[in-house]
DNA sequence: AAGCTGACTATGG
DNA sequence: GCCATAGCCAGCT
């Protein structure tokens, strides 16, 4: 396990619920600022993880749920992010604003 | 071993 | 405001 897989479930876990945060948010936290796709690829490695990774709450910068695919079910995410108090539009955040949780600004740089 | 792919993002036309 | 391009870098074929 690299530290940069470590790192990003790290931060992913200290996710709060009902809050959601982007790859490049994660990605810049980490140093790692352009590299968001490590970032995509460690929550694809997740499942790998000894511990549960909130990846339902790691969405793109517009805040469309573009790897709700890669959950067993695809309406997991929807699902999940539904039950955490997240209004949705399909596959939309439709308070993405008001949902997001940056890293950096919450845990400091 | 070399090339392709991808849960992304920023930028320019 | 939408489409094309270009960096990013680990894993898979």
């Amino acid at each position: 396990m690299s530290d940069f897989f470590k790192k990003v479930y790290e931060v992913a876990k200290q996710i709060p619920p009902g809050r959601v945060t982007s790859y490049g948010a994660i990605a810049k936290h980490l140093g790692t600022t352009g590299s968001a796709r490590m970032v995509g690829w460690a929550m694809n490695a997740c499942s790998s993880h000894y511990e549960f990774v909130p990846a339902h709450r790691v969405v793109n910068r517009n805040g469309l749920l573009t790897g709700k695919h890669h959950f067993d079910n695809p309406n997991a995410m929807n699902e999940l992010l539904e039950n955490e108090g997240i209004k949705l539009d399909g596959d939309q955040i439709v308070n993405f604003k008001e949902c997001f949780w940056d890293p950096g600004k919450e845990l400091g740089y």
